[in-house]
DNA sequence: CACTTGACCTGTCCGC
DNA sequence: TGCGGACAGGTCAAGT
């Protein structure tokens, strides 16, 4: 589920408390979820954070980068060791009306894949001190990987990659020209594929596509020109908005501090499917596109 | 070549 | 109550 908003929540969030730490011990509750040396990284010290398309990038210093694909049910969760991880008010209802198991609130819980412990500078003695960064992972997707940050193969690992949504390189002509490489694929089919554009997953291409006034089964051959121009801006929307709620949350996303997000409190058409749309009334359906749900208001995207 | 399906996983929900 | 099956969705490999 996290997709760039999310992925760019937790990289806000992380960026002021872990820059500058060094990296004291890497514990693999689950080693099939890390792939490379954890001594590669131990005793490092962390001098940068980004965020490409939905993956992030821990920089350490000489040599060494660690990539983190949250995939469906990743979480990255900062716990400073000086306060509850969790404050209070993040014990609020997820969407759906599940309350949250107070077991799922404490770290390490059954999902915890890697344990990131930080050397401690208040405390640098103690063996138990230190902040920690939980890895969680509940489907075991994701994956946390080590790999050289020189000779190009970062780069190469992201080259497949079409542009990021939210730089000025994205324009509504490039997009269209992405686009027509696929031009009997269904736009919201064609919006999951990050060589096209980069970052978005489900929940945003549904949005995008309302935010446009397009249906979601639009062939891309058949998009006019102000189409282009309009999704263009509807991509944007849906990202920016989703960055400014703090992310998605149907199930389990939370970002750096362990809290919920709530764009889908403002979404027009994901997961509203029998609900009426907040723009014209008429009720939000739900189809199947390439096995993915898909959502759409049948009045408002013709 | 264009496109679809299956695999990877776990947890929840629904119908019988 | 228990059980089987569908569903959730990111990405890649394999299949049509």
């Amino acid at each position: 589920m996290p997709e760039l908003p999310e992925v760019e929540t937790i990289r806000l969030g992380l960026q002021n408390k872990i820059i500058g730490l060094t990296i004291k011990q890497v514990e693999l509750l689950t080693p099939k979820s890390f792939q490379g040396n954890p001594k590669d990284i131990t005793g490092k010290k962390i001098v940068g954070l980004w965020r490409r398309a939905k993956i992030l990038g821990v920089v350490l210093e000489s040599d060494f980068t660690m990539l983190i694909h949250l995939k469906m049910s990743g979480q990255l969760v900062y716990d400073s060791g000086k306060r509850p991880a969790l404050p209070d008010g993040s014990r609020g209802r997820f969407i759906g009306g599940h309350p949250t198991p107070d077991m799922e609130l404490q770290m390490p819980n059954r999902s915890t894949r890697v344990i990131f412990t930080f050397d401690d500078p208040l405390r640098p003695r103690s063996e138990t001190s230190g902040s920690k960064l939980y890895f969680n992972d509940q489907r075991r997707f994701g994956w946390v990987k080590i790999v050289d940050s020189g000779q190009g193969i970062v780069d190469s690992l992201l080259n497949n990659l079409g542009p990021e949504p939210l730089e000025k390189e994205f324009t509504w002509q490039i997009l269209r020209q992405n686009l027509l490489r696929h031009k009997t694929l269904p736009i919201k089919v064609a919006l999951l594929d990050q060589s096209i554009v980069s970052g978005i997953g489900n929940i945003y291409a549904s949005e995008a596509c309302f935010n446009a006034k397009i249906n979601p089964k639009t062939s891309i051959s058949n998009l006019s020109d102000k189409q282009f121009k309009d999704l263009h801006k509807g991509i944007l929307k849906a990202l920016q908005d989703g960055i400014k709620h703090g992310g998605s949350t149907r199930t389990n996303f939370v970002d750096s501090e362990g809290r919920r997000g709530y764009f889908l409190d403002y979404a027009f058409v994901y997961w509203r499917d029998k609900e009426p749309c907040r723009v014209c009334n008429t009720t939000i359906e739900k189809i199947q596109l390439r096995g993915r749900g898909t959502y759409y208001c049948p009045s408002c995207q013709k």
